[in-house]
DNA sequence: CTCCTGAGAGTACGGCTGTTCACTGACTAT
DNA sequence: ATAGTCAGTGAACAGCCGTACTCTCAGGAG
């Protein structure tokens, strides 16, 4: 580049990461409406007034830790969607997707878990405002499926709906399991599958 | 009786409600990991060191309101899944029950859904301990109904397992809409119910 | 009637909290 | 080269927290 983005604006926002990075470590034991502004900075090495550069409070905080989380699944959710193969073969991928996913963010799925129904009103509308994307995201792709063009709209989101709980329960699953060894991990996933393929058997049968 | 329970204890189990009580409404606005003990009693009207005379920590309270809301909860299930009708009738009933039961008990479904992934391990294995015992009673019945007696014993768990989480999902959905509206009641309850038939016609077509 | 138990009151302690203010000093735009 | 911006500092504030003491005094047991 001619010019960088500023070595200013870079030191900001590696603070501001490790803010957010220290949070989801406390948040490991506690839930957000019990985060203090003083613990994170104290665990990020940084005087508590730092805080107020990047965060208004600890809530903005955690709206900020809803997009990181969940901000980036959009791109997943459309892959796995416009994924090609038989019904199984489809079921096998989306939950070895899911399965890959908590392994590799398992902070991000426990917060978004735990405060999804947690004590911060902004950080739930947060997050029940991304997965309402999610499941319009679906119904889109519903639409377009041969099976369910005839569906009405209505009966379209509500299996739209369907898929993105069971998707958020099954990675809370997961994420439980891997506390507990591989065989619980793979208990996990049949448990899974097996829900998925009778949503899917319902889906089939759903106009009769 | 010739013998009263004693004025002493009935008052001591009248503070011990009084706190529960205090802290479900306390917990409305935040989760049970930032329930101060101090604010407990301020709001009851007692002196701090009294909290202690009935519960060791806040945790120990939360556990006490896990027997409370869910302890109730199995005669209910058991009412339910006797129930007869056809396949429909008894979704609107089952739908119908969960609807009046979060409109007696909002706090009570409030904290179960908060803190069933909340930040306090001790109250989180308290209601997955009760959650399972329920499914324990769905898969049971499950054996005794003809279209599930071949089933594997698994996938009657498995059912079981959706069952009791749509359960609690749609109690957690219907009181979000509450605060809405009755038009938004009713949606949750058509969607709960268009859901439970999806999962009727996937159990119908299991075996095929 | 007397003794004892125990629910609750009152006080005090050290430690933690969010927020304010004035400040430094490295970066940046001109 | 210079002036300004602004991320981060450090001290101080009032207020809350959990817990450890001692104390009181109704209620129940003998």
């Amino acid at each position: 580049m001619s010019h960088t983005v500023g070595v200013r604006e870079a030191q900001k926002q590696k603070t501001r990461k490790a803010l957010m990075e220290a949070a989801l470590v406390l948040l490991e034991g506690q839930s957000l409406s019990s985060l203090g502004l003083r613990e994170v900075t104290r665990a990020v090495g940084v005087a508590p007034t730092a805080f107020y550069r990047h965060f208004r409070d600890t809530a903005d905080l955690g709206v900020a830790l809803v997009d990181e989380a969940l901000g980036s699944l959009h791109a997943v959710i459309r892959a796995t969607l416009t994924a090609t193969g038989d019904s199984a073969g489809r079921i096998d991928s989306t939950v070895g997707l899911i399965a890959r996913h908590v392994h590799a963010h398992p902070a991000h799925i426990r917060f978004i878990t735990r405060e999804r129904h947690g004590g911060v009103e902004r950080v739930r509308t947060a997050i029940g405002e991304q997965l309402r994307l999610f499941a319009d995201e679906v119904a889109a792709w519903l639409a377009t499926q041969p099976d369910c063009a005839a569906w009405s709209e209505d009966d379209r989101r509500m299996l739209a709906h369907v898929y993105v709980d069971h998707m958020v329960m099954t990675a809370s699953a997961f994420l439980e399991a891997e506390s507990y060894g591989a065989e619980r991990v793979e208990a996990a996933a049949s448990l899974a599958r097996r829900q998925l393929r009778l949503v899917s058997l319902g889906r089939r049968h759903w106009l009769d």
